[in-house]
DNA sequence: CATGAATGAGGGTTCATTCAT
DNA sequence: TATGAATGAACCCTCATTCAT
């Protein structure tokens, strides 16, 4: 419909355009720091506009959540359901986080800093989903130590905390300019992770 | 070290009072989300007398930040500089920094989640002070991978990211009524460090 | 009324509609607590259906009026041209204010309660329209008075005004579940009015 | 009350200016046509002092509610304790109900029109509060109901709703510049009570 | 006839900060 | 040293109304 040709002015339908310059915001102001005021100038409307598709300013975060929510899941099916063994299905699906992150730095971004902004439903249904979402990832590394193929002497809960720690972390110090790229450090930190879960003498 | 008579009425002295009060209901509300009338009433004055100790409400934030830095830097000062080994010295550093995360775990959220509400020369400064911070523990990292004692094909610098955020992801998942004590996370985490850290065959 | 072509489709024509919806709706929640939006949702159909058919949300608000002083004009006309005695017809027209009220207790309360919404020039007309309503009511007692039946000693102004603050006041506290009639209440309020009237010995 | 006289600038305290302000807007415009600028304007401040001394606009309101039947419930208790017969005391305290009403015409406005602005508690109170008045009214009307100085035939009630009606009614009539005193219709309006009261045949 | 996207003005409220005392 | 009244700017949100379709 839009054909990314010539025609420029308006390349989305305005509900996804004020969700792009949110999202834009809020990542680099936080969500207190960004005014509704400028969420609508940024995409060239008044704030009437705005608020004939959202509810409130809490809704286009909760919208925010819920399309990161979707492309983790999503993801993560991908990567943990084939028919590999489980530390290549560990390592891709780790260094796809990493790839999927840091492609979508803002979202990675205020996902980890604006949880406390939703509702407390809100905050509840996403806390929920993400904890499914690491389950998927500790399920993995528990059939690996089943297996025998992850040492068994740390806690799987662990490693998963301290993988998306590294994982959250990248939404403060990567930078698309910098020198390592995304897939570098995805391979990286999948290595690391598989390094570290390798069984003990 | 003000001195300044014979200190004595209130268990501290009020602009300590204040920066305590402020340390709390920042790490729970959120810089923005704590008003400077919600931190008086917390420190059991009015707003006059927190004006007449800062300048300003980033000024308590500032404050913060420089108490956290000057701390960080005295312990990795103490740990990093004895006569042991270095994957020994690395390995307790690392663990102290945990230990130290948890034990200031207000501090560690404050940390993390209000750079950007600094003032651009404020965060210049903090950036600044934490990466000195960061290359303090690189160069330990270095030193391994120069001696041999670590490996050498993944950058040092990512090792350091992967561990501060699992650091810093602490303050988003720890709860001090929680199942692993801080020691063993600390334990666990400076250990999986040390394993990713050991050289490929 | 209007019949143009064959009614049929609705129960109500669509400004029927939209008047019905707004009259409820104003008296529930008053002329400022109701949005053009709610009305237009009572009644099924959206905006650009109502600002079609009304100029304006003070139109409605203007057309209920109208539709409330035809209403007064033609009741009294009914009742105050009989060829009884005064006193009778004063009393049949006070019961049959009170049942009407009762009857359209929506109108009543809008009525008293929204007249300061409508333009000045609007106000003035219903003021006037009112006015003469009233003189209607007092021209009867101003009869009953020249012939002997009603006392002199009280102006017939505030007969007037006593009987209909007491109709106003109907909308404030009648309940359409409680134990008074509406016959009742309008039998003894004519009661009352008439036994007031009674010449002083 | 002001002293009119020179020092003109400062006559009330704040708070009591704002409620005054409030008190006269909202009986011309309504509660939900008086901006809170519109106050503070009138009282010759920002918003922020209005802020400072009431929670909200609705506050306001609240206490002009509170000052109003307050006042009500001091002039009851002052007209229907005395040691005359019961008719005397009801006039008297019908009487005043009318010249207190006509005194501070802009709260009987307001009490009547603007009830259901009240928050649900708020309301509750509110009518509780005039229940209680109500029922001092027909109290009187019951005790010479019980030693046969008024008639029977119809229930206290209805006096009740009926006189109050009247009073009512008289915030959207009557102007201080008309023709009828208020002791007069105070006087009369007791006067008609009394009549309709009195025992039939 | 009727839709619904979009406007623009204004609403109530919050809050960091100042300043006379 | 500390108070608290008051400011002023910004905030999120509502809503009557318009207009291209």
């Amino acid at each position: 419909m839009t054909g990314e040709g010539a025609e420029s002015r308006k390349p989305d339908k305005l509900p996804q355009r004020l969700l792009t310059a949110a999202t834009r915001l809020f990542a680099e102001y936080g969500f207190e720091g960004t005014s509704v005021q400028k969420i609508v100038e940024a995409a060239g409307v008044t704030k009437g506009a705005l608020y004939h598709y959202f509810d409130s300013k809490d809704d286009l975060l909760r919208d925010i959540y819920g399309r990161v929510l979707r492309m983790q899941a999503e993801q993560l099916e991908k990567f943990a359901t084939t028919q590999s063994p489980v530390a290549e299905r560990l390592r891709n699906a780790a260094a796809d986080v990493v790839l999927t992150s840091i492609a979508h730095l803002d979202d990675t971004k205020i996902f980890f800093r604006s949880m406390h902004q939703l509702s407390a439903d809100n905050q509840r249904a996403v806390r929920a989903a993400r904890r499914r979402y690491h389950e998927g990832f500790r399920t993995l590394i528990e059939e690996g130590q089943a297996v025998g193929a992850f040492r068994t002497d740390v806690p799987a809960d662990l490693f998963v905390d301290l993988f998306f720690g590294a994982v959250h972390h990248l939404s403060i110090w990567y930078r698309h300019d910098g020198t390592l790229s995304a897939e570098r450090i995805g391979s990286h930190f999948a290595d690391l992770l598989l390094t570290s879960l390798r069984p003990t003498g």
